[in-house]
RNA sequence: CGCGGAGUGGAGCAGUUCGGUAGCUCGUCGGGCUCAUAACCCGAAGGUCGCAGGUUCAAAUCCUGCCUCCGCAACCA
């Protein structure tokens, strides 16, 4: 008989660094679920991989003076051995410079164009090229790039388009017929009225104006850009369009799609509609999970605070750190990384409650049987109780692994942990050894104990893969003992089981010695940071061509906010010549009060550009103080007019 | 009036669908036990459930208005 699949992916990460604690939080949750899956007997795959094309890598390489694949071969050899490291089971990595994948998407795209889904136009506008993105009109029109804040330059190149403006309608519907496909649900309502119904423009899917990338096979120069090129992985992986798509045909559609909340958008417009294009199934699911938060904020290399995985894995063990992600933050939300809350988690969780519980019911069994578990048992009421949370764990569990609510599956499993505990103070174990008499009783409670340990490892394998087998070994758990359906029954252990302490399972943590030395080193890490805290990308300049900028000193005549605009105050600058409209983004710092009168550095001489709908007219001067302060330079006292050099 | 999420004892969260004694984890304090990794078990202190109105016998929960924080979008010429 054939068994039912279960497909699930991560996204594809983008190799132009090592990856950080967020990318392990998505791989290890997908992993925990294809592992909950195979021992539900599913036949899994598994998917992940590296999206390893664009301008991004094709420059990060030319600064190292390396090839492009040279660059990324090196990056993804630290991904695999990441993955290996974390226990992860993915049953495929799929990577886009592969040939397999390049046949593939070269012949969706083709596909695509002729069956008229992607034209030939012409693409125009702003292009920051750190971020790779175009910026259409509406987004920012000759501005700052909107995610990195750095220059744009206005680009204009020969592009491909897919007609992703048809489309809504479809979407729509779409959604509507599988209420489940986006989740949580709140990202359904984000993508419906920030996205779909403001309605949808083509999409841009080729590039010329780099040459990393997978060739648009009938026409030389152009590059397919990463849509095409990296969403399809999760079908391209399968063998989609090869000569064996027997992958294909057993797994797709995908069961699940693990992705980060800020991709949900490409996963749940761009990919769908991709899809509908080519006539295929689409996927039943796409889950966005929330970020793990700093204490002061997202990630980022700049303050310093970017976590490395690999580091918390050789420090505390690789189950510990599965074990946080995955009980610490509820899988659709936000959550905080601390070092204080890793540290907890661990000694109160794993070392206190389940390595302790270990620990004290083996050295209990060989203290008063040698390590085996005597047959003749004398029960009690009092196991009734025990019993019954034991055995019902497993139906509780499987139901928030649907729901994907690691957290509260983990949550329940501990309330066994907590109730065996307990049950070993209620028996006094210590004193039924005192008395010969008891022993049959003994033997009943001890081997009570052995079964909860036994069950909580079988329901915790997928989450801790490493200690779950630690847990067996010292209980003596055979193979047929630790199956997943194990897990709801009763007086599965055999009497014959032998009994055998070991290392602790998990040892604590002195914390205020660790949280010390962590501090020590992150100081360290972000001293290193800030010391080449020179801005990026600034190139020499010559005198003349300083003089081509205009500044001057100009007086402010009225200003006010913008509306529908945070950060903006729009001033009215006399500047000896006339009146001028400019605006800035300098809201959160000023109110029109603070500047109403006083005299700033005004760049005159730049290209108008419009902003939330009002244009502007120049720029005013301004220090960024700090990496949240900025200061306007004043210069009262100064004739209006006045040129600086 | 852009979209969405959140505000509950010191910290982090649940409870809000279908109103009815405010719950969990960590921390603090007191007690118990001694099998165990200074662990485990029991108990206590600590909250006007963001603010203001309203509905109701009764509101964390329903309604109205407001404030604050976060993310997305717009955006720091």
């Amino acid at each position: 008989m054939k068994k039912e699949t279960f497909y699930i992916s991560t996204p594809i990460y983008y190799p132009s660094d090592n990856l950080h604690i967020g990318h392990s939080y998505t791989t290890v949750a997908a992993d925990a679920m294809a592992r909950y899956k195979r021992m539900q007997g599913y036949d899994v795959m598994f998917l992940t991989g590296t999206d390893e094309h664009g301008q991004k890598i094709e420059q990060k390489a030319a600064a190292k003076g390396v090839t492009p694949k040279a660059y990324v071969d090196e990056i993804v050899a630290n991904i695999q051995s990441l993955w290996k490291l974390m226990n992860i089971t993915n049953d495929d990595f799929i990577r886009t410079t592969e040939p397999r994948h390049e046949k593939a998407v070269q012949h969706i795209f083709r596909t695509l164009y002729e069956k008229g889904e992607i034209y030939k136009g012409k693409y125009e506008g702003a292009y920051c090229t750190p971020c790779e993105s175009f910026w259409t009109q509406t987004q920012l029109k000759e501005g700052k790039c909107p995610d990195c804040g750095r220059e744009v330059r206005q680009a204009e190149e020969e592009a491909y388009f897919f007609k992703l403006s048809g489309y809504g309608d479809r979407l729509l519907k779409f959604y509507e017929e599988n209420p489940g496909f986006i989740e949580p649900q709140a990202r359904l309502n984000e993508m419906v009225n920030n996205f779909i119904k403001p309605g949808l423009e083509d999409l841009c899917v080729s590039r010329t104006s780099f040459t990393w990338g997978i060739p648009v096979d009938f026409d030389p120069g152009h590059i397919v850009y990463v849509w095409v090129d990296a969403l399809s992985n999760y079908i391209t992986a399968l063998g989609y369009a090869s000569g064996d798509t027997s992958k294909y045909k057993r797994y797709w559609p995908a069961d699940v799609h693990l992705v980060g909340k800020e991709i949900v958008r490409f996963h749940t417009i761009i990919w769908p509609t991709m899809l509908m294009a080519l006539g295929e199934p689409l996927p039943q699911k796409v889950f966005g999970h929330g970020w793990l938060l700093m204490g002061d904020g997202k990630m980022s290399k700049s303050k310093g605070n970017v976590i490395d995985p690999v580091f918390l894995c050789e420090r505390y063990g690789v189950d510990s750190i599965r074990y946080f992600l995955l009980r610490e933050v509820p899988f659709g939300s936000d959550g905080v990384f601390s070092n204080e809350a890793l540290i907890s988690r661990i000694n109160s969780d794993l070392a206190n409650d389940l390595g302790n519980l270990l620990s004290r019911t083996a050295a209990m069994t060989e203290k008063y049987f040698s390590g085996t578990l005597p047959p003749a048992r004398e029960s009690d009421p009092l196991d009734d109780e025990l019993i019954d949370l034991a055995t019902s764990r497993a139906t509780l569990v499987e139901g928030y692994m649907e729901k994907f609510q690691f957290s509260t599956a983990l949550s329940e499993i501990w309330k066994l942990v907590s109730r065996a505990n307990k049950y070993i103070d209620e028996t006094t174990p210590w004193i039924l050894g005192k008395d010969e008499s008891k022993t049959g009783r003994l033997a009943s409670v001890l081997y009570n104990l052995c079964e909860c340990l036994r069950i909580v490892s079988v329901l915790v394998a997928p989450f801790l893969p490493a200690t779950a087998p630690l847990i067996q070994a010292q209980i003596g758990a055979q193979e047929s003992e630790i199956a997943w359906d194990t897990a709801a029954k009763w007086g599965v252990l055999s009497s014959a089981a032998r009994i055998q302490k070991g290392d602790a399972l998990c040892p604590r943590i002195d914390a205020q010695k660790e949280i010390e030395e962590l501090n020590a080193l992150l100081e360290a890490k972000q001293t290193a940071a800030q010391a080449p805290a020179k801005p990026e990308g600034v190139a020499t300049i010559d005198f003349t061509d300083f003089m081509k900028v205009e500044l001057r000193v100009a007086e402010v005549v009225s200003c006010e906010p913008i509306k529908r605009a945070k950060k903006l105050l729009k001033l009215t600058l006399n500047d000896g010549e006339g009146e001028r409209t400019v605006v800035s983004g300098i809201a959160p710092w000023y109110t029109p009060d603070d500047l109403i009168g006083k005299r700033v550095c005004l760049v005159a001489n730049l290209t108008p550009a419009t902003l939330c709908g009002v244009e502007s007219q120049g720029m005013i001067l301004a220090a960024d103080a700090a990496e949240n302060d900025v200061r306007v330079l004043f210069v009262d006292g100064v004739p209006v007019g006045s040129r600086i050099r």
